[in-house]
DNA sequence: GAGTTTGAAACT
DNA sequence: CAGTTTCAAACTC
């Protein structure tokens, strides 16, 4: 995956520069997703493509920085009510600001949401903001570590002349909590606010009671804690780590006082327990690094197959953060660019690469407002609903910023098959070259690009990402990530994107296996190579002298604007809708065939399987609806399909017969010292079992049986040949049932 | 697998 | 814009 350079992402346009959604990846290791399925609001509305309930929800900043418990606003509670605020940049004096809150589902109203992130109850909710440095364990010098000292905070962190940030909290702090434990209905949970504007960090700490007023009445007592540790850049373009880590400790039941405070090591939460419930955590992991760390000037942006990625508005930072997977540290986003850490998804049906805009950190102009007061400053602009939804989540391998060939997809655990992109080919569209003349708009895109609004201007960034990688997750899955203790997914989640490609899905274009080039001359930079032509990398092909890769950027990225100059619709798919109102897809531009009738693949609306239209150039065009040559091909085609088909069904359901019979006979290996106790399919049964195969392809032969006909029988009898050895293994099993 | 055919892309 | 050349895929043998 590659980052589109600052200026070439300049020189997108801006139409589809819509900043109202702030994208924001996040992490959500498995380990730390365990969350029982709580009943929930309505899932916020989200402005992007949603077919998943937001996991993590930035409900609209209204006018405070005051911390509150979770909130009743439909938009932004989730299933435990557990928000995340953030606080829009400008809500405080300063260029950045963060809110913190560490309540339970306390309803708060007139309080200021600038975003929220939800979790399921029970949940930890960690979010890392990664820059330059690893600081996925906390260590890094940002890392702001809140913890509980007795009845002190810690909360250490940079400030932005890089001095270390010290506070310390009131008594008030853990009293809330303790109190939850003991079971008094009337506890609150303590609320910590901690804004960190640029340079000067505040930091208000609260118990709930304080923040609430009269609201004593809790609907659970749940503890929230929220830390944040961001170090401001030293500079423009230095790296800037910035870590939101939120614990969040959910007991409706009560919590004991130890849970008050989720003891948060080096950037992560260690612990959060109560005596009922387990404590999850959730991470999000966000990487706003200016900086590439290890790449060698090419802006690259690696993201986890395994973790789908979650938009997250957040006004202050526009950032994308990666969800990642079960029970790893590898929770990361690495979006080394040169760009400001902002970054947002604009997603464009109809293509295949996903662009994400980095886009500046505005500075805030409004001024914060702690206590819980309505901020009613007209100016201050809200922020946007949450994009998080598993519809937009994207999926990208994890690679390093040196070469995306040294992509090393990490193995699937049950609980993190969420995504399933590790075997599509390497896909770029643009490198992160500077190449300020390229100007390409929406119709001028690859197929499937995908496209993250962003609002505001300044540098940006367009990581353009090829779809593959940016899978959406249909919304079960990703309730099943949210919901479910052990992160399992009940259902596969492949790609379910729901562009199309020349009429197929992607994910039937990802699917099917794309075909190698054989590039000699054009070293795959030009429109001749189909993978250049349709965005992507060359990848196990048998070109030569091939530039379409991330070796040469530089040329490819000029390429792609020589492409661009000549034809600026050069990326966009040559198949798409008809006129208005037609159902039928054609050819863009038609077809100028001559010699072979349009009935050959030599044809592109043959090849499309649609027919030429009135556009098309051809000559002695047989590609039409009458056309009996188009029938008859089709019904040839069609018949071959089947055929194909029909074989693919069979020699799977061999396969599963023959798994299937193999797990049967072998249950007892791993308890039975490593040996297997039933092993019925020897070689003598094999050959038996072929010798009665073959006996069936004899006599389906001899009585001149169809083809599909002989196969039948032939998987007929080798259904009653496994049978036969299942039947045997299950008595032998049975007369020996301890030492077979 | 080598050679030919074909039409889109690139070039003039 | 038209004609020509280049190119790689499709096709044939």
């Amino acid at each position: 995956m590659d980052v589109v350079s600052p200026e070439l992402n300049s020189l997108l346009p801006d139409e589809i520069m819509d900043t109202e959604a702030i994208a924001m990846e996040e992490e959500l290791p498995a380990e730390h997703l365990a969350a029982p399925p709580q009943s929930e609001p309505e899932p916020p509305q989200v402005p992007m493509e949603t077919e998943v309930p937001e996991i993590v929800s930035l409900c609209p900043a209204t006018t405070s920085m005051q911390m509150t418990s979770a909130s009743t606003d439909a938009q932004c509670s989730t299933s435990s009510g557990t928000q995340l605020l953030l606080a829009p940049s400008g809500l405080i004096t300063g260029t950045t600001t963060t809110s913190v809150k560490t309540t339970g589902p306390v309803v708060t109203q007139n309080l200021p949401k600038i975003s929220s992130v939800t979790v399921p109850a029970n949940h930890q909710l960690i979010i890392n903001k990664v820059a330059s440095a690893p600081a996925a364990d906390g260590k890094s010098p940002g890392a702001a570590v809140l913890k509980p000292e007795g009845q002190k905070l810690l909360v250490a962190g940079l400030s932005k002349t890089g001095q270390p940030i010290m506070l310390a909290l009131p008594h008030t702090w853990n009293k809330p909590a303790t109190t939850q434990g003991t079971g008094d209905a009337k506890a609150l949970p303590t609320q910590i606010k901690m804004v960190t504007t640029v340079g000067k960090p505040v930091i208000a700490v609260s118990s709930a009671s304080q923040l609430m007023g009269s609201s004593t009445t809790l609907q659970a007592q749940q503890l929230k804690t929220l830390q944040i540790t961001k170090k401001p850049p030293v500079s423009t373009a230095g790296p800037m780590i910035t870590k939101l880590i939120i614990t969040k400790a959910l007991n409706n039941k009560g919590l004991s006082s130890p849970a008050s405070v989720a003891p948060v090591v080096t950037g992560r939460v260690v612990t959060q327990s109560t005596p009922v419930t387990p404590a999850r955590n959730l991470a999000i992991g966000e990487t706003v690094s200016t900086v590439p760390q290890n790449t060698s000037g090419n802006s690259k942006v690696a993201i986890s197959p395994l973790k789908p990625v979650a938009i997250i508005n957040i006004s202050t930072y526009r950032t994308i953060y990666t969800v990642g997977g079960v029970g790893t540290s590898q929770f990361k986003t690495i979006i080394p660019l040169t760009t400001p850490p902002n970054v947002q998804q604009i997603q464009v049906p109809g293509s295949r690469f996903h662009y994400v805009r980095l886009v500046t950190a505005t500075t805030g102009s409004t001024t914060a407002q702690s206590g819980g007061s309505t901020n009613t400053n007209p100016s201050i602009q809200p922020a946007k609903p949450v994009m998080m939804n598993a519809a937009v989540r994207m999926s990208v391998p994890i690679i390093p910023a040196q070469s995306i060939k040294q992509v090393v997809p990490k193995p699937l655990t049950s609980a993190a098959q969420v995504v399933t992109t590790s075997q599509t080919p390497q896909r770029l569209i643009m490198p992160a070259t500077h190449l300020p003349q390229i100007q390409p708009n929406l119709t001028s895109l690859p197929p499937g690009t995908v496209l993250a609004p962003a609002h505001g201007s300044g540098n940006m960034g367009y990581a353009v990402l090829p779809a593959p990688y940016v899978t959406q997750i249909p919304q079960s899955a990703f309730v099943t990530l949210t919901s479910s203790s052990t992160f399992s997914t009940a259902t596969p989640i492949q790609t379910q994107a729901r562009l199309s490609l020349n009429g197929l899905s992607t994910s039937e274009a990802t699917s099917r296996p794309r075909k190698p080039c054989n590039c000699t001359r054009s070293q795959c930079l030009k429109l001749y190579c189909d993978c250049f032509a349709n965005g992507e990398f060359c990848n196990n092909c048998n070109c030569v002298n091939c530039f379409n890769n991330l070796d040469h950027e530089s040329e490819r990225l000029k390429a792609i604007k020589a492409c661009l100059d000549r034809n600026p619709v050069a990326f966009k798919p040559k198949i798409g809708k008809g006129k208005q109102g037609e159902s039928d897809r054609r050819h863009s531009k038609g077809c100028n065939c001559k010699k072979s009738g349009c009935l050959k693949n030599y044809c592109e609306c043959y090849e499309a399987k649609i027919m030429c239209s009135s556009i098309c150039k051809c000559m002695g065009c047989k590609n039409f609806e009458e056309s009996p040559e188009r029938k008859t091909l089709m019904h040839l085609a069609d018949a071959a399909e089947v055929r194909v088909q029909q074989q693919t069904a069979a020699k799977t359901k061999l396969s599963s017969q023959i798994s299937d019979l193999l797990t049967r006979t072998t249950p007892a290996v791993t308890s039975g010292g490593g040996k297997l106790p039933y092993t019925f399919v020897t070689k003598e049964v094999a050959e038996a079992t072929c010798d009665c195969l073959l006996e069936q392809t004899e006599q389906a032969e001899l009585t001149n049986q169809p083809q599909a006909v002989a196969e039948r029988l032939i998987l007929e009898e080798f259904g009653r040949c496994l049978r036969r050895i299942i039947s045997f293994a299950g008595k032998a099993k049975t007369d020996c049932p301890i030492n077979c």
